[in-house]
DNA sequence: TCCTGGTTGGTGTT
DNA sequence: AACACCAACCAGGA
């Protein structure tokens, strides 16, 4: 109980299932509870977008004023982090540091070098795993060393593990009466939390994900108010693109430790306990958190895991280098509007549904433009407020159909997939207001809408909003014929040699021209549907079902698919 | 070596 | 709304 300590937060920013904080109370006589803002380290784990840093400077904040109800308070210090623990063990006289235990590869380097400096400075050491439900290294060694590849086995190997660790007790105002945390140095504006401007950062005044504990738990209560709906959750279920979240939006509270992944699994048995048919993994809401827990798994044991190269679960694939493509994209200039509303929500937001997600996805990847999934992935960790480098990779290598999936046959369509949960289009309305005017019958597909109608809606495609970049029919069938090769190839040759040429376009043809011969000319032909096969074809109209698509087969002369991706 | 099953496709038929 | 079919992947298990 003699131990003067720092608890180093990193995630967990929580008071609640904080077992490294908790430990480091009971043995203390001082804690400190400090943040290390290590700018330059962030930056070379992960490109952290302003919504993203808004959301850490937050739930910052928000720990703050926790600790400070509590007779408390948070330091927050900018610095390269060892040299400010340095200082801060001589400043305090401490002989103790906290923290959690995680796996991400920069996470581990840091660890060591805390290690190292304990060491040399003589501090004893409290680390827990908190960030997860077990301890993946004991889910490894339960399966032999290796991380299992499908989810079913992982599953698996969970059943010999039994259920994860309860959450430890709160920490309440009870536990800093007992434990000293001085506050005598310097007044309260002394190490506070950073203000965006301070940090150089400009973000939209409106916040729709306030980050922080409090948020989080207020968020998970409200959900579990309606307690048949969270037994019954099924993930395919949700639709994408609902107005508000149809998910419990609980990510980034996860993904940054204001909400504990046990607290969450164990609050889901609850309620489970209580009804007589619930839904269960990989649908069900606890199937989400075992998805996390798998890609956390085999991320910690795969190498290069967020790249494709020297990534051994990873399918080698040639993609394009496009960067105008990549832009377009990013953007949300497609011409499809469903792409491009997502990655506007994407952008304005941070959050977007599991399976917009999925949509964006495949049109980058193996769907249409052939673009490598890590570009996808650090457009995702840029902009997404729940972004997690294990999560962020695995389902991108899984939606390229890189590792983990493999039925690269199925292709969702950019026109009728979203459609589907959303006729009128009211999400395409809200999120690409240009088109709010369009009659629904062509919203998804605005270029085939007659002339007239383009007027009328007060916008012309290829003047106010982008004609489609690509044929879809055009790409699609041209990346699964790209797809089957790299496959027949993988085998017995070594991997493809990822393209450099500085015209995109021209690789394109020469790879068309060597499977296909010459494509055929260049004109018209923007659309969803094919000649090449009149039985696929995407209605334009939302209440018509299987009504024809307004080109005809003869109309369409399909352009060079290499021309397309511009 | 073969067989099974895989969180969330798309098309067409009933 | 449910189902067969498409074309035929891979990890894991027998």
């Amino acid at each position: 109980m003699t131990h003067r300590t720092i608890h180093l937060f990193n995630k967990g920013l929580r008071l609640h299932d904080n077992p490294s904080l908790l430990a480091a109370m009971e043995s203390s006589a001082a804690v400190y509870p400090v943040y290390v803002l290590d700018r330059q380290l962030m930056a070379a784990s992960a490109h952290i977008g302003p919504l993203r840093w808004r959301f850490i400077l937050q739930s910052l904040e928000d720990l703050h004023s926790s600790l400070q109800e509590r007779g408390s308070r948070l330091h927050v210090l900018q610095g390269p982090y060892l040299d400010v623990v340095r200082h801060l063990v001589a400043r305090w006289g401490i002989t103790q540091i906290s923290f959690d235990s995680e796996v991400e590869p920069h996470c581990v380097q840091l660890e060591a070098g805390l290690r190292g400096l304990a060491g040399e400075l003589g501090l004893s050491i409290i680390s827990c795993v908190a960030h997860t439900l077990y301890d993946v290294k004991r889910i490894i060694k339960t399966n032999d060393g290796k991380p299992p590849l499908t989810y079913k086995k992982f599953l698996h190997v969970l059943s010999f593990l039994g259920e994860p660790d309860k959450p430890a007790r709160d920490i309440t105002t009870a536990d800093f009466q007992k434990c000293l945390t001085p506050r005598q140095d310097g007044d309260d504006e002394k190490d506070r939390v950073p203000t965006f401007e301070e940090l150089g950062l400009e973000v939209e005044p409106e916040v729709l994900w306030p980050g922080g504990e409090s948020h989080a738990l207020k968020r998970l209560e409200q959900h579990f108010q309606s307690q048949g709906w969270v037994a019954n959750f099924s993930k395919p279920r949700t639709i994408p693109n609902s107005l508000l979240p149809s998910t419990t939006g609980l990510s980034p509270y996860l993904s940054l430790g204001c909400l504990s992944v046990r607290t969450f699994y164990h609050r889901l048995s609850s309620i489970y306990a209580q009804s007589k048919n619930h839904s269960l993994p990989p649908v069900s809401l606890q199937g989400q958190v075992l998805w996390r827990e798998f890609f956390y798994t085999v991320a910690s044991a795969t190498p290069n895991f967020t790249k494709m190269e020297g990534n051994p679960i990873c399918l080698q694939i040639g993609w394009y280098d496009n960067q105008e493509a990549l832009q377009k994209w990013k953007r949300g200039q497609t011409g499809f509007p469903w792409i491009d509303a997502i990655m506007t929500q994407l952008r304005q937001e941070g959050w977007i549904h599991h399976l917009a997600r999925h949509a964006v996805a495949c049109f980058l990847t193996r769907g249409d433009l052939w673009i490598s999934w890590e570009e996808g992935m650090k457009v995702f960790e840029e902009y997404l407020l729940d972004a997690d480098y294990s999560i962020n990779a695995g389902n991108w290598m899984w939606l390229s159909a890189s590792a983990f999936f493999h039925h690269y046959t199925r292709i969702f369509c950019p026109v009728r997939f979203g459609r589907r949960t959303d006729p009128e289009g009211q999400y395409l309305r809200k999120y690409l207001p240009v088109l709010k005017n369009f009659p629904s019958k062509y919203i998804y597909e605005p270029w085939n809408a007659p002339e007239e109608v383009q007027l009328q809606a007060g916008c012309v495609i290829g003047k106010d909003y982008p004609l489609p970049m690509v044929s879809h029919q055009e790409v699609s069938e041209r990346n699964l014929e790209l797809m089957k090769q790299v496959r027949s190839e993988q085998g017995n040759t070594a991997e493809l040699t990822r393209d450099v040429a500085d015209d995109p376009m021209e690789i394109g043809a020469k790879r068309h021209a060597q499977e296909e011969g010459p494509g055929a000319d260049e004109s018209a032909g923007r659309s969803c549907s094919s000649a090449a096969s009149s039985r696929k074809r995407c209605s334009s109209g939302g209440e018509h079902g299987g009504r024809a698509c307004s080109w005809t087969p003869e109309a369409v002369r399909l352009p060079e698919i290499s021309s397309e991706v511009m």
